[in-house]
DNA sequence: CGAATTCTTGATACCGATCAATAGATGTGG
DNA sequence: CCACATCTATTGATCGGTATCAAGAATTCG
C-alpha cells in the first residue's frame, strides 16, 4: 500500500474493499473473455492464472501468493485475457474498478501505485520471457524455487521450507517443459543434497548451489 | 489517442511531447538500470527491447512499429528493466513521464487510455509467454509472421508484403530459437509455397495454411 | 479407507542445438 | 563506384536434451 495517504484516503480504500470472496481449490475467479469489473488482491491461499491455446493447450502465465494483485489483464480492453483458477481454497478482496479508478484519480500516491502495480506486473512477465527463451529446464526449475523462495522471504514465511501447490503438471506448464522433466530435475536436485521434498513439501537446502546452475 | 478529449487537453498533450529524438540504427534509447525519465512513442522505424542474463545471454522481448507506445516497464520503480534498441534509424516522440501523470490526473480519458496502454503490454507479453511455452519452432515463426502482417495491416500497410527489419538471430532470440532454425523455417515455408523471401523482404502468399501450421 | 489423481523412474524417439563450411549481403574507405 | 572486409544467411551432418510412451509407487481427497 502506498505511503503518504491520509487515514481518510485509506478509509475510502476500505470502504471500497469491503467485499471478500472465496475461492475454492479448482474453482475459477474469473474466464477468458469475462467483462472486466474488479480488481483482486490475493489475501489467502494462491491461485494462478493461465492462457489457452485455440487447440486447447493451456499456459500457466502466473502464480500470485497473498498480497499479489490479480486481474490487471482486464485493463487492456475491459476483459479478461487470462483465466484465474485457486490452487488450493483461497480468498481474495475485491477492488470494483471503476471505483478503484476514481480514487486513483482523487488521490495521487493512489495513482501512482496503481501505475507501478501495473509496471512490476510488466518486468515480473519480461523475466518470465527470459526463462523461457533461455534457460534450459534445470535451470527453469532452479530459478522456479528461488523466486519461490524469495517471495515467501519478503512475507515472513520461512524461505528454506514451504509447501508447493502446484502439481508436477503446473509448474511444467508454467516453465514450458513437462511434468516429467520436472521430477526428475527435482530428483537431481536432491541426490546432489541441495533440497528435500516429500510430495508437495519442499526443504531448500543449498541456495547458493541452485543459483549457481 | 483517446476520444473525447477536449481541444485544450490535446494542446497540453502537445505542448509535452515536442520534442522528438532521432535513435540510429544499433544505438539504444534506454538501458537496464537507467533512471526512468521518459515515455515514448515509435514514430518511424521499429526498435527492440531486450533483457539480459547473468551470462550476457540476451532475449528480445518485444518488437515496437510506428504508433507503439515504449519504456512502460520503467514504471515499475523508476529504473528500466529492459533496453531499447533501434532496428533501423527510427525515431520516436518523448513524453517526460512526470508530466505525463500530472495529465492523466487532471484529465479522465488520458488516464484510462493509459491504463488501457498498460493493459495491452500486459496482454502482449501473455501471448508471448503462449508461444514461448507451447508452440513448436514451426508454430513460432508462423506466428510471428502472422502477427508482424496483422499489426502491418491495422497500420495501413500491405499485410503480405513487408521487410524484416530484424537479422535471423533477433527473431530466433524473440521466438526462443536458434537463428539456423529459423533460417530452415522460412526454407521450409518457401518449399511449400506459402511465401517468398528475399533476404529482408517478404512475401507472405498463403495466410490460411499458415496460420494452420 | 479406497478410488482417483499425482508422482517417479526407465526406455526410446525426435526436435532443435551445435558445429562447420559456403554463399550472399552490407557497409566502408580508397 | 568499386574492392574488400565484415556481418548475415543458408544448408548439411551430428549430437544432446526433452518429449513421449509406459508401468508401477505414492499421495491426496472424498
Amino acid at each position: 500500500m502506498p505511503r503518504d495517504m491520509s487515514d481518510d484516503d485509506f478509509r475510502r480504500l476500505d470502504a471500497m474493499m469491503g467485499t471478500s470472496q472465496v475461492v475454492r481449490r479448482g474453482e475459477t475467479l474469473f474466464r477468458i473473455g469475462d467483462p472486466f469489473h474488479n480488481l483482486y488482491a490475493v489475501r489467502s491461499g494462491s491461485i494462478k492464472t493461465i492462457v489457452v491455446h485455440r487447440d486447447g493447450g493451456e499456459q500457466v502465465t502466473g502464480l500470485y501468493l497473498p498480497g499479489d494483485p490479480l486481474g490487471l489483464d482486464g485493463v487492456s480492453d475491459d476483459h479478461h485475457a487470462t483465466e484465474a483458477v485457486a490452487l488450493e481454497d483461497s480468498s481474495v478482496c475485491v477492488f470494483p474498478f471503476g471505483q478503484f479508478e476514481t480514487l486513483c484519480h482523487d488521490v495521487r500516491p493512489m495513482q501512482q501505485h496503481f501505475h507501478r502495480m501495473l509496471g512490476v506486473a510488466l518486468v515480473r512477465h519480461s523475466n518470465l520471457l527470459l526463462m523461457l527463451g533461455t534457460m534450459s529446464a534445470e535451470q527453469r526449475v532452479a530459478a522456479f524455487l528461488l523466486n519461490l523462495s524469495e517471495r515467501f522471504r519478503v512475507r515472513g514465511y520461512s524461505p528454506t521450507s514451504f509447501s508447493l501447490r502446484m502439481t508436477r503438471e503446473e509448474m511444467g506448464s508454467y516453465l514450458g517443459i513437462k511434468l516429467e522433466t520436472v521430477s526428475r530435475m527435482f530428483s537431481k536436485f536432491q541426490k546432489h543434497g541441495w533440497l528435500e521434498t516429500n510430495g508437495k513439501a519442499v526443504h531448500l537446502i543449498d541456495l547458493d548451489a541452485l543459483s549457481r546452475v
